[in-house]
DNA sequence: AAAACCATACCCCGAATGGGGGATTTTTTT
DNA sequence: AAAAAAATCCCCCATTCGGGGTATGGTTTT
């Protein structure tokens, strides 16, 4: 049977790592509202060396009492499920028990749901048809200080750091926004760029239809989140 | 002289297999100011069945003119370069072949060195002490679209994108704050918390007080950079 | 050569903002 | 129960800001 064979394929690799020396318990808790794929993965994590599945719940709501008790080292966590949403139980999750290491394990790869769930507080994100044996790795990883992701989504998070935007900004435009991302005035501005305030306000105007806004806090607001300056 | 004989040799074997059409060829430059590590490295590279290196350089300002005649696919790119810093490096090698993945192999390891990297547009970030297996994996991991990085500089990154800075803000003035940041007029706040124009207004004055600043786009602009609010 | 764009500068005016007071009620902490 | 903190509301006033014009000289594109 496929399930099996996994099963198989996995320990070998889990063998190879032991050889390595890696020897610590880690503890698991999974929760995952499909049955089949929860029950798959408490086998795979208690058929492996030095890993034990410590709690399986189908929801965050079952789940949160029992990981509370058990104080896993780590939560391999769907997004999807019924109730409070993944992204939700992460939050909570990680405001009770702040050094716990929660790895995302869901079928869902959409940029948005990527970044809510690092900035909720998950500690690596995997798809979920990642294979047995790099799942472990993955864990392991999340137990030892790191952050395992799918390739596409380490890629993903990496260029969210990338100045990629290239707005329809003038240089000069660009440079004055940048004077207001730092929160200066129209006068300071002017005086930094040994401009009159006049010239500032102009480009400023200019800024403002460009980017549609009609403030400062708008414009600023906006030239953050769409990475428009390099500060 | 022994680098140019290897640089020859590889670009030979480059050649041949392209002449071939053998696609699956991985093409490796190096640039790295020290010449163990450079030439260890080409060893390991051009070792290794279906990794060519196309050049080895001990600085950027050597490195640029072979990089954009030799196209190869990944660079390996050292941080603490003489002249022009690796940083600066990076950032004009993907201005010249924005589709090029530039992976840092470096010992520095400061916050602010791994962001900058990514910023500038490196596709990874490896500690030198990365094993060669390691370091073979991430160059294809490269350039199969992820983003290979060290157990802690992964962590790192994922960290990036939490909320930790705890302000001394109140839970109103973080929810005023937040209407801040998405370019609100006091107006526009006081309609969407049902309260008063004057009482957003006093919120306000001390969340400027508490922030040090003066100002709404101030405010907006540290909010951003400190990650103070959830948007 | 004409047209388009960019950077510069000025005027007017109403609305929004920032800083200075003070005050009451509710909630939380001690 | 008392004290402290948070949230609510009000007034005044000078400054800044945002939107509406207009204009000139220089570059780049067409």
């Amino acid at each position: 049977m496929l399930l099996n064979q996994r099963f198989y394929e996995a320990e070998l690799g889990r063998k190879t790592l032991s050889q390595k020396g890696i020897s610590e318990m880690i503890t698991v808790a999974i929760v995952e509202d499909d049955q089949d794929i929860r029950e798959s993965l408490a086998l795979l994590i208690n058929g492996t060396p030095n890993f034990s599945c410590v709690g399986i719940y189908p929801s965050f709501e079952k789940a949160l009492k029992g990981i509370i008790r058990e104080q896993p080292d780590v939560v391999l966590m769907d997004i999807g499920l019924p109730g409070v949403s993944g992204i939700e139980g992460i939050k909570i999750l990680k405001e009770k028990i702040p050094e716990i290491d929660i790895l995302v394990l869901t079928i869902q790869s959409e940029d948005q749901v990527v970044f809510d769930a690092l900035c909720a507080g998950a500690c690596g994100y995997l798809m979920k048809d990642t294979p047995p044996a790099q799942l472990l790795d993955a864990i392991q990883e999340s137990h030892s200080g790191g952050a395992p992701m799918s390739t596409r989504i380490a890629r993903l998070v990496v260029e969210s750091f990338q100045v990629t935007s290239h707005s329809n900004l003038t240089q000069r435009e660009t440079e004055v926004l940048t004077h207001l991302c730092k929160g200066k005035s129209y006068k300071m501005i002017a005086d930094d760029l040994f401009i009159s305030e006049e010239t500032v306000r102009r480009h400023i105007k200019n800024i403002y239809r460009k980017l549609e806004v009609h403030s400062k806090s708008e414009a600023v607001a906006k030239a953050f989140k769409e990475k428009l300056v390099n500060l």
